[in-house]
DNA sequence: TTGATAGTTAAGCATGTACTTAAGTATCAC
DNA sequence: GTGATACTTAAGTACATGCTTAACTATCAA
């Protein structure tokens, strides 16, 4: 295990990249070849290969060969795994605040606090 | 803007790691010190302190200084941020989907395909 | 079979990242 | 003041990342 890298590092990191993302937002409107995720960018085919490769290797994006023509698309259950993981801090985060307001709410009013108007 | 990282380069860098995750884990349920959040890490103080700048960077955690004792929270906007960035390319590609399937619908009762059941 | 198209591989290079150890600087408790 | 505590800064190192150019391999079309 020393050389293994969570799933989660890989999908984060892969979207860490401005460049990356702008392709899984493409790729998440319809699939498009090598040739189609690269024209919008100033960039070699090459460096465009190297960033599928990181989204591929992340799981975020599929892709297939037919011919000479490489189709790729957005593979959602990684996308999802990383939403999932956020969306868990955050309703932590919310419920340690909520805990919070009903502290305040129990305190208040025994407190010598003016009233609200 | 030629050093400029935008906000969600910054984000899902911070969450790329995974003791920085942990790190969020762990303030998500409460705000700590430099030294409770170092504690579970085999790591030099030093080090925990650079993914804290990291962290910080991002806008991803908070802190202030109380005497000679740092206090670190979560700050949810940036959570927010990567996670409505995900909702969105999900919903697109779950949406291109539905596309898919309505007119897959509108094809078969045309087709000679045999019918359920 | 020849040329154009679509992608791939390899090598190299400049920066960035994730640590480390060593040596600080402010509190705070007595 | 003195020592312990809680960070903080600086410097160095190993490896990863994001590109580049050059050269190559498979289609496909005529």
């Amino acid at each position: 295990m020393l050389n293994y890298q969570a799933p989660l590092d890989l999908v984060f990191q892969a979207l860490a990249d401005p460049a990356r993302r702008a392709m899984v937002e493409r790729l998440s409107r319809s699939p498009a070849s090598v040739s189609e995720l690269a024209r919008p960018f100033d960039m070699s085919l090459p460096a465009v290969m190297q960033h599928l490769d990181v989204l591929e290797a992340s799981g975020l994006v599929r892709s297939e060969k037919v011919g000479r023509v490489r189709t790729c698309r957005v593979d959602d259950a990684n996308l999802k795994l990383a939403g999932d993981w956020i969306s868990k801090r955050r309703a932590l985060w919310e419920q340690r605040f909520d805990r919070l307001a009903d502290y305040l709410a129990e305190q208040k009013p025994k407190s010598k606090r003016r009233r609200k108007s």
